[in-house]
DNA sequence: AATGAATGAGGTTTCATTCAT
DNA sequence: AATGAATGAAACCTCATTCAT
């Protein structure tokens, strides 16, 4: 008997909710009574779809970035070519971390406790989507050493380096109260790592105009 | 009348079975009792030194971060180069992360909390450090454009998003359960970044030396 | 949808247990735990039921009081003439302040409460039975003036003064350890007050057996 | 060794603090620290006079009662005949209790105490001035009847009431916020006393005057 | 399936009192 | 004599979770 529809639905609703109440309030201040009456139900149904508080913390998590995933993932194909992917993943972070950012203490929280509890479905689901990201990002970093715009590297370095990177941005954004467009971070960014991977003779078509946005800052 | 020596050598005392205890256990699930068990004293007596187990993680905070400036500051003013001043910097940023592996999570826990609190102490401490980098790193960035390394280039932005960066960086570790070499993570980041930022003379130069860093990898 | 008559019902039995408690222990030394035990419930549940003690301690003196006015009222409704009426009265408060012997501290207490509070209620309550016995001691006051057995007075005046006295007598009784009889001293009282306000023609027909009353004491 | 004066009077000095702080906190809320700040001297140095903060608060209350007891003792010997005797105990009460309307909640905290309490020392001391205005009053009741005044009755009945009726009215005043005027309500309840009492003769010169005072109110 | 009444472990903070200096 | 640092018992209230209906 396949799990109905409505079940689903519900089931949905309640992590929508929680993500709602979470990110207000943060996860430990959080009372599952207040999801409850944000979802229009019982606090003990609540318990119908999630067995535990913890629980319902990964399934938010889980909603925000597969949904993350799939964006890029879909804006990643319908790019042609590899530099325009990588401005697709770009755009991606940045709308996601700009719609996030009232969440963002709610990521960090949930990052802690990925490294606190037991239960490795935590950390696991966080390296998930660093992972994925990696991945892509390794691809398309050897890509474009094939091609001839980057010169020859360690592309599964870099790429797991900038997953951090664009961690780090976002926190320094969230930390600093968002006091910097970060959009022009990312693209800032980028110009630095692409004048430092070019080849040269890829530096002699592009490097002026990145260099021009260094000198812009953001 | 002068707080005693021995007030301020105890408090510090509870500071540092707090940062253990935190550390361990998290800020949520740590009981001051467990505090003052491994401070070997009274759970009152904590009380005495901090108003609030919020005040008592504050000053944890402030410990770590005092203690990260000072050892750069003296370790900066000890190099007489911009350049080796850089390295310093790098230096000392991997030590302290790779000292505070273990307190990685309260970190996370501590920015979330300064984003959540209404007390604005918290956001300021964090940024204090933040600053405290950020006008470091565009000092050194200014005088090695001035120096003819660098090209020309907004050092201000370059520097706050370096900053962000370094925390990324360290948290990709930790979440990556410190799967790779953190010093060499630094030290590939920081050949990226400089050969991006270098001048046609000065990549003539050091050019090879940083690519072949990049194509080593990590 | 109603309140059900099980909660209700809950409810009070809770009251009636705490003002056990309460009476015996004190409102400070009254650990809600103990409440909770002598109701056979969890201490969670009486949470459920009243937000703080402070609010189970009115509820306490508001069920007291409410059913010391109730019985009043119907005592009074059925005596047909004023003079019965007050009897009917004199006997209502003997009768309450005899069976709340045992809780004369705790009634202490819940004055001393309502005049530190700054939660207005609490005085609003107290007030709200000593205008209940004014009002009816005024109204009947009145009537005697009209009926020519008392001289003509400020009715107001003297109901309010006797609520207080009221209360007086029953501090003293507690005071000195119930060392007298309660309800001797009420007659006694009411003897004195009689010969003080009778009216010439009236003092004729009582007089002396009032003054009897007066020259046997209690 | 006698005790040195300065040991007294430091005593009298925290008491006369204490008895600040405990009217205007209540005896509960009340710290030893509040009391220590407001004498000028470290809380250790009140456990040099005090054994327990409890002992403080009968202190505090003896002080007020002694004092109380010592003005109407005075002002009784300085009356010549009984009428006025009683009326300077009547102008005596009504200044102390007007003296002692901000302190009226810790009265009522200190008798719910002396009630509940194991140690009879407190209810001996709150009942020490009870006897003292009983006896007094008796006292003069009598020589009222022996000067042909009052109408024969039992004197000391009639004085225990009075005493419990003083409270009861200070009790009245106190809660309903001092909305009448004390002194008024004192002659009031006078005049109905004495128009009970009075003798027929006696009632011939003076009853018209307390009757009016009757029609008057307060 | 949905509910909410019941629970009790848990944790921060307070404060009277002690006692070494 | 005076102090204040140290203590730990105490108690309110919270809230995740359970389970009978």
């Amino acid at each position: 008997m396949p799990i109905s529809v409505d079940k689903v639905a519900k089931r949905q609703d309640i992590i929508r909710c929680a993500a709602d109440v979470f990110s207000r309030t943060g996860y430990h201040a959080t009372k599952i009574q207040e999801i409850a009456n944000a979802a229009g139900i019982g606090k003990g149904t609540v318990y119908e779809y999630f067995r535990t508080k913890e629980e319902l913390f990964l399934a938010v998590y889980d909603a925000w970035m597969s949904a993350y995933e799939a964006v890029i993932e879909s804006r990643v194909a319908a790019a042609t070519d590899p530099i325009s992917k990588v401005d697709a993943i770009r755009d991606s972070a940045v709308e996601f971390y700009q719609s996030r950012a009232e969440q963002a203490p709610l990521l960090l929280e949930f990052w802690a406790h990925a490294l606190r509890t037991s239960n490795p479905a935590f950390l696991a689901r966080v390296n998930r989507t660093r992972h994925f990201l990696r991945d892509l990002g390794a691809d398309l970093a050897r890509q474009l050493v094939e091609a001839g715009w980057f010169a020859d590297m360690d592309a599964a370095a870099f790429a797991q380096l900038e997953t951090g990177i664009s961690d780090g941005i976002f926190l320094a954004w969230v930390l600093e109260q968002r006091s910097f467009p970060l959009d022009k971070a990312y693209t800032f960014r980028q110009s630095m790592i692409g004048l430092g991977l070019l080849t040269p003779e890829a530096r002699l078509a592009l490097g002026d105009r990145l260099a021009g946005k260094l000198k812009r800052g953001f």
